[in-house]
DNA sequence: TCTGTATTTTACCAATTAGCTAATTAACCT
DNA sequence: AGGTTAATTAGCTAATTGGTAAAATACAGA
């Protein structure tokens, strides 16, 4: 596998099972059980995502009692975001005025602080 | 492999030799041996990464005599993008402030055409 | 038609991944 | 201590991935 974190990352991200777990998480903590329950698939093959998610630095957890609560971990998202960052041109067809826009509001604010 | 498309293109993505490939064509049109290049691997791995970029969607090839130039097809990037957007506020510190000002700005626009 | 260049296909290998079941560890509660 | 629940580890199999070398295909030009 690769060794580069946003290689992991995307790597995670590739994946409808853990996808859906991220998107639980995001909704608040939960445990193994919790995140386990949508799913037809063993608590093992559950654990196992929730690894690859831990080492991509997506998920974190706690401990409580017999408890693991996972949390969403945004980091590894906001790397994938700026990578993406550099491609918007070719798919945001507002991306063009946008900029433009926000460059108006820039040089607004600027002579405002003048 | 999963078979969602949005699968599919995080699963492309999650290598460096194919992001530097993407990187490489976001600059204009290429041809197989032009994207090898910089790589120390042989010219048929190129072609199977390239098989995994045009299966994703993110690569299209036309034909000009025995060369078959590639080019970027940014659709699953836009995907891509909209999926992350739901993660926006988890790493975005600016998304609050931004989020408000934009509901301004709209409400403005709003009573600017009343 | 032959030759060289561009690219793909095939056959093969090693490493990884995703799933399972069974066994184990950890922590709680009587 | 004993029983229950939460979660992980171990060991297996099957499928996938990423690479190679060698052969095959497609085209251009002499």
């Amino acid at each position: 596998m690769q060794t580069d974190p946003l290689s992991t990352a995307f790597s995670a991200l590739a994946d409808p099972t853990r996808r859906a777990m991220l998107a639980r998480l995001s909704m608040g903590e939960a445990t193994v059980n919790e995140l386990a329950e949508p799913f037809a698939m063993t608590l093992p093959a559950v654990s196992k995502h929730l690894k690859v998610l831990e080492r991509a630095g997506l998920v974190s957890r706690g401990r409580n009692a017999q408890f693991r609560p996972c949390r969403l971990e945004a980091g590894p998202l906001k790397d994938v975001a700026a990578w993406m960052e550099q491609y918007r041109r070719f798919w945001d067809d507002s991306f063009d005025r946008l900029d433009d826009y926000l460059k108006q509001i820039q040089h607004k604010e600027r002579s405002d602080d003048a």
